[in-house]
DNA sequence: GCACTTTTTCACCAGGTGGTGAAAAGTGTA
DNA sequence: TACACTTTTCACCACCTGGTGAAAAAGTGC
């Protein structure tokens, strides 16, 4: 299990160089990636991402080890990659700002490299962003999983907030952050529920649209919550 | 399956009279809903729920038929009496206010009934919240889901926005229902993870805190994106 | 008591599940 | 060539899955 991963990872004097090997691994991961998407852990098997990847079960197992490595593996892969990309712009903003930062700007800052790489990344990214929504809504263990992963970035995030509007309670932060993620990993995850109830006016893939009018929304009930707070 | 079903329902000549039957079926949907809620459709056995009920297995296929029959009975069980909830709650907020209705105020009479349901209604309603939640987020299935049963009030409540705010386009409001419909659900299924994310500063079972929120917030992002767009 | 219906239990099946161990195939070095 | 090592395949297992059919039990009206 363990062992044949580190094995496999490390490769002592001859490691692959054609298109075997690291590729497949990444192979497997794209397959398990949509199908976890589109069914949730349980929903599916591990023989169907082996015939979606086109290898072997026992390969799963080899690169993996348990069914439920190959899931963390997945939702490992591109949480790095989400989370510099959020602290990159933040940090950003922050710089170029200073004194001048808004509400709508740190969110801004926050939310538009999730739009942006679900645009531009690649069919992937959609996918994992699903993937990500539904981890989210998951009682029995999202919670703990969404810390583990993606806490740090929203600390920063929420103490960004603090020095923009230093009067407004951690407290009401931390909520208008819940409803926050709640309405962005919903639009992410494109579930074409709008498209039907709109009856064809919006489409959950405009992810323009939600840029157009997400930020606003957003900013706008932090900053509600924050003064009606400040009056009470 | 089906035929069993009809059976069970009408009862021909003796109908149960005891803590059997009918009684029975309501034990086996609520431990069916408390399961799925925490571990979706797919990460529930049949076993497992007769178990929780204290049934043998035949009974729940006697009853429901298929698993995915037992799984719509599950959630049609309760939607009927939230939709009911809301569309009263939203009717009396129309003829009481009439031509002074806020965006807050018709907000307000659709969200707080489930709030309210919620915090009175007994332990069987926060599971059923939960998994409403997880479908909501479900790529696969969720959206047609969602909209078989939640579209009517939805429109009733986007309809009563038009009204408040004649100018609004329609795509800004339907737009403005999904962020909503996100923080709602996502505050509506407890998963716990705000707890540990503000370090027990606030607790995802404190819908009052929620109630002190989430209405304000989410009428500000209405406005602020109305506002926008009619600026645009 | 009886005939009749509904409810519940029991034994069982065909197929699928995650996972394993060992053999086979491939690869680079000497 | 032989070798050391990694990668891939194959056959297989113990267990669990959703679901069924028939029998037993319990209830009901006469």
């Amino acid at each position: 299990m363990t062992a044949a991963k580190t094995r496999a990872r490390s490769g002592g004097r001859g490691r692959p160089s054609k298109a075997t090997g690291l590729d497949l691994k990444e192979t497997i991961l794209d397959s398990a990636e949509g199908l976890f998407a589109r069914h949730g852990f349980h929903g599916v098997t591990t023989r169907q991402v082996a015939s979606e990847a086109g290898v072997d079960t026992a390969l799963i197992h080899y690169y993996f080890g348990a069914k439920r490595e190959l899931f963390d593996a997945v939702f490992l892969r591109r949480a790095d990659i989400l989370n510099q990309a959020r602290s990159v712009s933040m940090d950003a903003y922050v710089k170029t700002f200073g004194g001048r930062m808004t509400v709508e700007g740190v969110i801004t800052a926050f939310i538009d490299p999730l739009l942006r790489i679900s645009q531009e990344g690649g069919g992937g990214w959609k996918s994992y962003f699903a993937l990500v929504a539904q981890v989210n809504n998951t009682p029995a263990w999202g919670g703990e999983t969404m810390a583990r992963f993606f806490d740090p970035v929203v600390h920063q995030l929420v103490d960004t907030l603090k020095i923009v509007r230093p009067d407004a309670e951690y407290r009401d932060l931390y909520w208008c952050y819940q409803f926050l993620t709640g309405s962005m990993m919903l639009a992410l995850s494109e579930t074409g529920r709008i498209d039907s109830l709109s009856e064809g006016l919006c489409h959950s893939s405009d992810l323009e649209a939600v840029r157009a009018r997400l930020f606003a929304y957003c900013a706008a009930g932090f900053e509600a919550v924050v003064a009606r707070s400040g009056k009470a």
